[in-house]
DNA sequence: TCCATTTATCTTGATGTCGAGATATATACC
DNA sequence: GGTATATATCTCGACATCAAGATAAATGGA
């Protein structure tokens, strides 16, 4: 008996009549990838990052040499409005993480670049922080965690 | 092959010392989770609610009579910060969807109540949140939903 | 070539959240 | 009873995000 269910059994006894079973596997989503979040700040915070500048840094090395993508390339991977990303990269270029030059290929936008720093920092806050996901996941068993993979997988083909 | 399976690659290909599996089973949570909520905002905002404001008219509907909470109580079920949920008792009263009297039992303390119209307005957004929760996972079948449950419940039992 | 439309990015204002600190009351202990 | 501590809630300032609108450059015909 978790809070979910303390919570579904307070709807149960004062709107019997609804079927609030989908709702306790929301809310455990929900629930699961708050503390999930949680966990992943600690270690961004660790490092002088938060999950915002983690993801545009983590963005741009994974994508390979030469570790350069346009803010609108950014935004599709990351999944935020023009106003945020321009925000992040603000803060990014001020601490020196990332360089923003005008895109000689197109002269309305720019290429956002890791700098050394950048770099180096990002190669060093993916290792800890795939070690912390390892350390987070570790309450489900290999054969758990790809049952959970394959039903997550099927849900969210219904949405994307 | 979905947005996930393509990070994962990247990362695979750039960093071959990482064993990403886990990012792949936490970001397919979280991109699962914003999906799940942006659906149900849609809900709440079709009749004139956020998710904010949802969670603390449901929070008092569900506790049942008098449907009275403290804002301790409510902070407690919501995990909200103190200065939120001021914020958000503070709009729940001006729409008069909630009232806000001295406590008689504590003369530091609140006693949140719904209004009559808090109440009518919160029957009806449960029974169309649910309604469409019951939409949003219908892409699983009723036993890949309870095997979900199961993972979920005992990885979240991890964490609380 | 010229103009209309589209695209890339930035700007601005509103909103929701948090964290730290303020205030008032309750509680515990001498 | 009186003081120290704990608790309940609010206030305030900082920050991240979004949506809408502004600006500048690219593109696609006539």
């Amino acid at each position: 008996m978790d809070q979910v269910d303390r919570i579904l059994a307070q709807w149960h006894a004062e709107r019997p009549d609804l079927d609030v079973a989908p709702m306790g596997t929301i809310g455990r989503m929900k629930r699961l990838t708050a503390h999930l979040a949680q966990g992943m700040e600690r270690v961004f915070a660790a490092h002088g990052l938060n999950a915002a500048s983690f993801d545009v840094l983590a963005t741009l090395r994974r994508a390979g040499p030469p570790y350069a993508l346009t803010p609108s390339e950014l935004i599709e991977w990351t999944m935020v409005t023009s106003g945020t990303m321009t925000n992040r990269l603000d803060r990014l270029e001020e601490a020196d993480l990332i360089t923003r030059k005008r895109n000689p290929e197109d002269g309305r936008g720019f290429v956002i670049g890791l700098t050394g720093r950048g770099h180096a920092l990002i190669d060093k806050v993916v290792t800890a922080h795939v070690e912390n996901q390892h350390a987070m996941v570790e309450a489900l068993s290999e054969n758990e965690r790809k049952t959970l993979d394959k039903l997550l997988g099927k849900w969210l083909g219904a949405f994307e």
